[in-house]
RNA sequence: GGCCCGUUCGUCUAUCGGUUAGGACACCUGGUUUUCAACCAGGUAAGAGGGGUUCGACUCCCCUACGGGCUGCCA
C-alpha cells in the first residue's frame, strides 16, 4: 500500500486568507498523496517580502486545518531558503546555463513599451547573454537563465495533455534579482526538487510557467516532476471568482456553518468525477481519486449542491463528533457557547436533529426546543397556533400528561385521544404543541421533543403556553 | 497584440467512433407525512456555431464565437 515515491505539496503565497480555489488545490494534492501512501507537504511562498504577512500564513494554516487537510513535516518557508536558491543560481552560472545581465529595469521597461507601441511582441533579449565576462561593468546585475532559443518545450500534463511551447516565445527569465533574492521561478523549482516533490498539482494559471520551470530543471539536470494543472474555480456566473461573488476564503464557509466533511466532498466533486460517485467519505475519495478524473474546464460554484452535500454528511455524522464541530462553529461565528446542560441535551437530541439540517445554523434552528429555556417565547409563525381554542386543548392535555408513563407509546395514546376528543386531526394538535414546546413551527417530532425534555419540563412549557 | 487552455441538461459531470447521450444538484408533478428536513414515483432539460475525416461523430481535424490563463527584478 505504501508508495513512498509520491510526494505532493501545496505552496500558497501568504498574502491573504486561504482562497476557496487554493483549498481545492490543496485538497487534490492531499487526496492524491494520502490515497497512495505518499507525503503531502506544505510550503509558504513568502519570497515577496512586501506582500507576505505572518497573519496570512496563520490564516492559511487555520483554513487547511479546518478542512481537515493535514500535512507532513514542518511548514517550509521559502524565504528561509534564499541562500540555497542563490547557490543554485550561481551553480547555473558555473554550468553556463545562466548569465549575468546588467540591463537596468528602466532600459527593459523602455524596450517593452517601444516594442508594444510598434505592435511587436515585447520579448526582451538581453545583450549580455553572450557577452564576454571581461567586458562586465562593476554594476548591479541580475542572473538570467540562458534559455534555449530554438525548438520547443513540451509539458506532458496529466490534466491538460501534451502542451507545446515554442522556445523563441520565452525570454531568459531572471532567476536571481539584483538584490540577490531569488525569483519565484527559481525558488519553486529548487524547493520542489529539494523537497522531493514528484507531482506538482496546482492551478492552471501556472501552465505556461511549467515550460520555463522545465528549463530550470534541465539546466540543473534534475528530474522533471509530473505536472497536473487544474482549472480554476469560477463563480456561479461563469466568471473568474472574485469578491463580488461573495465568500472567497475557506474560513468564510466555516462561519456560514458548512461542515468540513461536506466541504471536502463538494470540493472534490467540483471539477473531478469518478463515474456516478457523488457522496463519499474522504477515505473513499482517497481510494478513488486520480489525476485523469480531473476535468479540463473551469467549474462553477453551486451553493445548492454544496448544501445538499453537507446535509448528507451531517445526517451521517457521529453524534459526538458533530456536536464538537457545531461548538467550534459557534466559536468562529461569534455565537455564545453551549452551557453544560445544553450540551448534554443536544447530544441526546442529535439523532433527531442531524437528518433535518444542511448547515449548522439550520441545525441550531431545529434545536431551539433544546436550547431555549422557559418562558418559551414563540416566534410570529408559531404564535398563530396558540389561539384560545388551542390553549384550551393544551390545558386539558397538561392534566393528562402529569400522570401517564413517560414513554412514546403512552404519549401517542394520550395525544391521539386528545386530538380525537377535540375533533381535530393529529396535525392540528402537533402545531400548538410545537409552538408551546419550542416556540417554532419547524421542529423535530413532538414525541422526540417531549421525551428528550422529560415530563416536568414538557408539562411546565405546556401549562405556560396554555396560560 | 502574441502564445497557451477550455466549451455535453440551469449547475457539477459520465461517455474515451456505434448509447433511447447516463447520474447528481436545482426545478416541476404526484405520493408519503406531525411541521421542517428526509423519503418514494415520475417529468422538463444538453453535445457553442460552421466546415471536414469516417459506413458512422459529443468523441478525431480545421475555422469562428465565447470564456480563461500567461506574456513582471509578483507569486
Amino acid at each position: 500500500m505504501s508508495n513512498p515515491q509520491i510526494v505532493t505539496r501545496f505552496a500558497p503565497s501568504p498574502t491573504g486568507y486561504l482562497h476557496i480555489g487554493g483549498g481545492r488545490t490543496a485538497l487534490f494534492n492531499w487526496l492524491f498523496a494520502r490515497g497512495r501512501g505518499g507525503k503531502f507537504l506544505l510550503r509558504i511562498e513568502d519570497t515577496d517580502r512586501e506582500r507576505s504577512t505572518p497573519e496570512a500564513t496563520a490564516a492559511i494554516l487555520r483554513g487547511l486545518t479546518w478542512l481537515g487537510l493535514d500535512w507532513d513535516g514542518d511548514v517550509v518557508s521559502q524565504f528561509d531558503r534564499k541562500d540555497r536558491h542563490a547557490d543554485v543560481a550561481h551553480e547555473m552560472l558555473t554550468r553556463g546555463t545562466a548569465y549575468k545581465c546588467f540591463s537596468t529595469k528602466e532600459e527593459i521597461d523602455a524596450f517593452r513599451i517601444a516594442e508594444e507601441e510598434a505592435g511587436r511582441y515585447p520579448l526582451f533579449l538581453s545583450p549580455w547573454r553572450d557577452a564576454d565576462p571581461s567586458t562586465y561593468p562593476d554594476l548591479p546585475y541580475v542572473i538570467r537563465m540562458k534559455a534555449p532559443r530554438t525548438g520547443e518545450t513540451i509539458i506532458d500534463d496529466k490534466v491538460q495533455g501534451k502542451v507545446t511551447f515554442r522556445n523563441d516565445q520565452l525570454d531568459d527569465m531572471i532567476v536571481l534579482r539584483s538584490d540577490l533574492t531569488p525569483t519565484y521561478m527559481l525558488a519553486v523549482v529548487v524547493d520542489d526538487h529539494d523537497m522531493g516533490v514528484t507531482h506538482v498539482i496546482r492551478g492552471d494559471d501556472h501552465l505556461a510557467n511549467a515550460a520555463r520551470q522545465t528549463m530550470v530543471y534541465q539546466a540543473m539536470d534534475w528530474p522533471v516532476p509530473v505536472w497536473a494543472h487544474i482549472p480554476l474555480i469560477h463563480g456561479p456566473d461563469g466568471k473568474k471568482l472574485s469578491k463580488r461573488h461573495g465568500a472567497l476564503g475557506v474560513e468564510e464557509y466555516q462561519v456560514m456553518g458548512y461542515p468540513a466533511a461536506g466541504m471536502r466532498n463538494y470540493l472534490t466533486r467540483l471539477g473531478w468525477a469518478h463515474g456516478d460517485a457523488e457522496i463519499f467519505t474522504s477515505d473513499e475519495a482517497m481510494a478513488m481519486f486520480d489525476l485523469d478524473g480531473i476535468g479540463r474546464a473551469p467549474a462553477r460554484l453551486d451553493f445548492k449542491k454544496l448544501e445538499h452535500t453537507c446535509g448528507q454528511h451531517i445526517a451521517k455524522a457521529d453524534d459526538a463528533a458533530l456536536l464538537r464541530e457545531l461548538e467550534a462553529y459557534l466559536g468562529v461565528a461569534g455565537k455564545p457557547p453551549l452551557t453544560q446542560a445544553q450540551h448534554d441535551l443536544l447530544l441526546r437530541a442529535m439523532y433527531c436533529l442531524k437528518d433535518r439540517a444542511k448547515t449548522f445554523p439550520e441545525l441550531l434552528d431545529k434545536a431551539e426546543f433544546a436550547l431555549a429555556s422557559r418562558p418559551i417565547v414563540p416566534d410570529a409563525a408559531a404564535a398563530v397556533h396558540l389561539d384560545a381554542v388551542s390553549r384550551g386543548i393544551l390545558r386539558a392535555l397538561t392534566l393528562q400528561l402529569q400522570n401517564g408513563i413517560w414513554e412514546k407509546a403512552e404519549l401517542e395514546h394520550i395525544l391521539t385521544a386528545a386530538a380525537t376528543e377535540a375533533g381535530i386531526g393529529f396535525g392540528k394538535l402537533a402545531q400548538p404543541l410545537r409552538a408551546a414546546i419550542a416556540g417554532r413551527t419547524a421542529t423535530p417530532s413532538v414525541y422526540d421533543m417531549m421525551l428528550l425534555l422529560g415530563r416536568d419540563e414538557t408539562v411546565a412549557r405546556l401549562s405556560e403556553a396554555a396560560g
